[in-house]
DNA sequence: CATCGTGAGTACAACGTTGCAAAATAGAGG
DNA sequence: CCTCTATTTTGCAACGTTGTACTCACGATG
């Protein structure tokens, strides 16, 4: 690998003239220029990253710390992500945490970070009591739920509202009987919990009394478990006309339950997720769904990132600020009124 | 940010004692290490990874170029990569190509390159011709298919003969008239034309002739292209009862088209398709399908890539290598022999 | 003609780390 | 008490880059 000092005697110049070269320094001779830029070319000179970042004192390369990429839901955000950062100048490393606790806390404060500007961070092992491992001296940005009184900035969906926009478009169209599938039992914090209050808010505020025995609870958001949250609804012989699942996975899943138990959506059943995943478009049918702007939280998530990156150690740093960014609802042939579409 | 100055300074000891202390050097006493440990944790002092990487001469991060993560099979192969490289103490740097030539050269080219060890690749936009832009200084490991006679190591999946593994699957349940989806018209490399031979030599073999108005062209292959493409076989009118799907996404495009149109899947038509992403096994029906064996081929890549980066400049670096990684076919609902089953 | 300003190029040090080789210390043996 | 060896510690340089400050040459200015 060639580096500046083999340009330079190449080129008969000094290696800061090169660097100058390389940096587009502007009052540089045309000649010498010429030679520089020649000398460049000959070797095939790439400038060392590593060393210009130890100088530097920063990277270009941000973190991005997910539970798992195979989940779309991680891919879709992953993928928004790395778009948001490559356009304005950053790289992304990320990192696979399998959602759990130790390799959240590993990483944290692990010394990997030091190749980091700073980390977008997407904690699912992390419990709200957990905040003071978020007390550390790099930059720091959440993407999910909200960790209480976390000391870092934050970015979020609108999981409520989101929620009350599905259940009223259920609503609206005259269904009644809404049941909820993946509820988690005592969760304060986190999608599951968030999405219910918005359930029970646009039922309230519908005047349609909450039933609990509409709600069922499954800690796992994947297709099969929406799959037999879907059997277990069934089999409890209760009348329903809708469900609201709180992902698309879980929505996928028990459109599945539902196809094969000779159950028409969204004749009989309606059915609407949360995430608009890509699947959710093509599923049959396809899926009513909450489109919480992948692409907007990712923008907002970097922007707030490079924000705090660049103000280090600036006085007038603000205190830890909350993103949320609105939400949407797609409507699809899932919870369509009734007669379904011909083609998608 | 401490640095080993800092903590020698509180230790009372040289820098270099606090590096040999944090390196795990042998030959320290141990009232030493242990007021230096004690320092380091006052100090909350982490290694600087970038100067370590400079003075190293390696960084511990490669580089993983994919078209688009959004894309399942992309982010499940990157999934694997990264556990793959995990394991083996290595992080990963993702870029997205877009699939395009001119982005997929300029990242081989560019400077990036310096922060990484080495490269995972999945070329899309690069033709056969381009085989001189993997002339690169540092080590590239090709993932998918095979550029003619380029100089990198190479992993790919079995696509030949997976692909006559699915159609051999359709003749023995006693499908005649197979149709094919995605096919590439005039392409010589490529997972297209390399899937069309593996479905002509299992049709040559058992002795089916091959007819090419079975054959549905199509350059995209996104579930999109699937449902268009099988809306175009269903108005050429001429009889088929299997469809072999190039690849997972046009065969669940195609089911959808399928559903629509009144045709049952597996009754009337049976359908396989390639790749075996993780929809595949929540489609209704279920897809039969190849599963190239993603875990392996990133296991077998970042090997191949790791052994590069170790065996670089030594003299006995042999040539270019090409791995195929086995393939199994998936026998699920879609192409069943007749019965339904009940639930997934 | 001395002074000044400006454009062009350079030397040095530093970013934080570790390999190398040399130096310091301790204990053992005479 | 001195020598010798083994253990422990250290200083220096270097990885490749760039910021700072400096020098030098040149023509313009007074």
């Amino acid at each position: 690998m060639a580096t500046l000092r083999d340009v330079a005697a190449l080129a008969g110049v000094s290696v800061k003239t090169v660097s100058n070269v390389v940096n587009g320094f502007e009052f540089i001779r045309d000649s010498t220029r010429e030679r520089v830029n020649n000398a460049i070319a000959e070797l095939g000179y790439k400038p060392n990253l590593v060393a210009r970042n130890l100088r530097a004192g920063r990277t270009g390369v941000i973190g991005l710390a997910v539970p798992e990429l195979k989940f779309s839901y991680f891919a879709e955000l992953a993928d928004a992500v790395l778009e948001a950062a490559r356009r304005r100048g950053y790289v992304v490393l990320i990192e696979q945490t399998g959602g759990e606790r130790s390799s959240e806390i590993e990483l944290l404060h692990g010394s990997r970070i030091s190749m980091m500007d700073g980390l977008l961070f997407s904690p699912l092992g992390l419990s709200s009591d957990d905040g003071r491992e978020l007390e550390v001296d790099y930059p720091v940005v959440l993407l999910g739920e909200r960790i209480f009184n976390g000391p870092t900035d934050h970015v979020t969906m609108q999981n409520v509202e989101g929620a009350a926009m599905a259940v009223r478009h259920l609503l609206t169209s005259g269904r009644k009987r809404i049941a909820v599938l993946g509820a988690h039992e005592g969760e304060i914090i986190g999608s599951a919990s968030l999405r219910l209050d918005g359930y029970r808010a646009a039922l309230e505020q519908a005047g349609v009394p909450f039933d609990p025995s509409l709600v069922v609870h499954r800690q796992g958001w994947h297709r099969t478990d929406g799959a037999e949250a879907m059997q277990e609804l069934i089999r409890r012989e209760i009348p329903f006309d809708a469900v609201f699942a709180l992902n698309d996975e879980l929505a996928l899943g028990a459109l599945r339950t539902l196809f094969h138990s000779g159950i028409s959506v969204p004749k009989d059943v309606a059915v609407v997720g949360f995430d608009n995943v890509t699947e959710a478009q093509f599923a049959m049918p396809s899926l009513t769904t909450i489109d919480p702007n992948r692409a907007k939280i990712a923008e907002t998530a970097v922007d707030a990132l490079l924000e705090r990156i660049a103000g280090r150690g600036k006085p007038d740093e603000p205190g830890p600020r909350i993103f949320e960014v609105p939400a949407t609802l797609v409507p699809r042939e899932s919870a369509s009124a009734g007669i379904r579409s011909a083609v998608a």
